[in-house]
DNA sequence: CATTCTGATATCCCTGGGGATATGGAACGG
DNA sequence: CCGTTCCATATCCCCAGGGATATCAGAATG
């Protein structure tokens, strides 16, 4: 139990700003829409708290004391500062501004992302949107503890008890090859000719989904992809590849990293593909995260 | 009559800035001081006020709504704000800390007031000195309406009902003559042998006490100052004087204002002096005005 | 299935703050 | 000398807000 600060009530806070700024009972009773006797009570009592007189009543002048003089700044800046915070609380619960914390995988940085917050921008300009990238499961968590309140992700999990997700869109994977490499010759690939190529792909921690997706794609073309680096982004993977240290498979949206030296080739049995969703928290009731959503489903 | 603003009890205010800290209604229950039913009850009659839900109550986990996280910094730094503003107040108050504000006029900043202000920092180093230069009847009129608390002038007026008096220190007057002045060759002058100079002095109206002074002093000398211009402050009289432009008589303490080309000569028949004074309200009981004057008594 | 932990509900009590009206008293102005 | 202005005081009323206790409902836990 730790010591309760002491309150000074706001209505007498209130009034005794507004005597500060009339300096006269009597005009300040009106401006309060009170009668004048319960002004002077609000400001005795409110000198009794503070333990000093806050003016001083010279027969036919009011003037603020010292003591009313340091108190005046604090008072006025508790009152706007609650009223302007009470507004934006209300503006937050309505959807018409606020924050909105958004995480997102890295690969989407190039891609959905963008457009996206350009988008939402312009429907909802009073809404700031707080981005940060991070990998799937971390998405995961902050979701759960209410850290971020969207995620934008690969391969969403199945069923969760706290979580929703929708797909944003699916695409299909791509090999990514050295320039030098024999394959990329081909304008397409046949994923079993990568067999014997040394991999680097990113950890199955930061996002086991797409890590299981991959290799099951390999898996059935008949072959398990002999892994020889690990990186956590997109980027440092493309820029392994373009040392020759391996070849690696992405989503087809990382043609956007256009690096000199690497190349992407269309794999042709194309019918497995990555998909890219949106999670959010199942309770979550708020009108920012929903007009979110909405954003994203209509584009 | 305006419009009152909605107040949120600040009790409430701390309620939530406690369950927002904890994000447990028991732990922060404990940490009020209270039982959880009524903290539940603070929280849902804030929710009321605002008009949104300010956490959301999954089961099992409490997290700030988007309408909470944007109420949250308003309630902190009114709470905090307010807590030191009655500090603040209180200090002030009884004198420990707190911000005084002293008229001075311009012909003291080079004699009596830097050696106030070093005193009285040394002892009361929390007290701020707001200092204003201004002439007498600005002073008076500042004491009166409580722009400032005390004022050092010179020449004070009679009895005042709202203000008092207290003589600082008296001092002869100095003639103050260009070097190349006939007179300025004697080490000291009668006050007749300058009758036939013109002369460089304060208007009136600044200093009506010392302007009176002076020209009674000329008047038993037998003669009536022949006034050819005037400025508001002795150094731009001093400056005038040393143009060649007339004569001046002035405060002992001016010659503190060393230039060149002006010669200050004492005047023999010095039983004249001006007195310098410091002036207060008599209502103000205020500690902060009490140690001043104390401090310029001892001093 | 029982237990525990969580928060919400339901009552009830009571203090005290905020309001009004009527009156007093000092200072100022004609 | 009287009226006005202005603030303080004295009462009185009312109820919203803050508190407590007892109980309930839903999840998680073992």
């Amino acid at each position: 139990m730790e010591r309760r600060p002491e309150l000074l009530p706001l209505p007498q806070l209130h009034a005794f700003v507004v005597l500060a700024e009339e300096l006269h009972f009597g005009r300040a009773a009106d401006r309060l829409g009170i009668a004048q006797p319960p002004l002077s009570q609000q400001i005795r009592r409110l000198e009794d708290k503070v333990g000093h007189a806050l003016f001083t009543r010279s027969p036919g002048r009011v003037a603020l004391s010292a003591a009313g003089r340091e108190l005046l700044p604090a008072a006025r800046r508790a009152l706007t500062g609650l009223t302007e915070g009470l507004a934006a609380a209300r503006a937050a619960g309505s959807g018409r501004t606020g924050h909105l914390r958004i995480g997102f995988a890295a690969s989407l940085a190039l891609t959905v992302l963008p457009g996206l917050l350009r988008t939402h921008r312009e429907r909802f300009p009073q809404v700031e949107l707080d981005i940060r990238e991070m990998t799937t499961a971390p998405q995961l968590a902050a979701l759960r503890d209410g850290t971020i309140d969207v995620g934008l992700l690969r391969e969403p999990p199945g069923d969760d008890p706290d979580l929703a997700f929708r797909t944003v869109l699916t695409e299909p994977f791509v090999a990514v090859l050295p320039s030098a490499h024999p394959l990329a010759a081909h304008r397409t690939i046949a994923l079993a000719d990568l067999a014997d190529s040394p991999f680097v792909l990113l950890p199955r921690e930061a996002g086991p989904g797409l890590h299981d997706r991959i290799t099951s794609l390999c898996a059935t073309a008949g072959f398990t992809p002999r892994v020889v680096q690990e990186a956590v982004e997109w980027q440092t993977v493309c820029a392994l590849v373009e040392t020759g240290l391996g070849v690696s498979l992405a989503p087809a949206g990382m043609r956007r990293i256009r690096l000199r030296g690497v190349a992407f080739r269309a794999v042709v049995p194309d019918e497995a593909r990555t998909c890219v969703a949106v999670g959010w928290r199942r309770g979550d009731q708020g009108p920012l995260t929903a007009n979110l959503l909405e954003t994203i489903r209509a584009s």
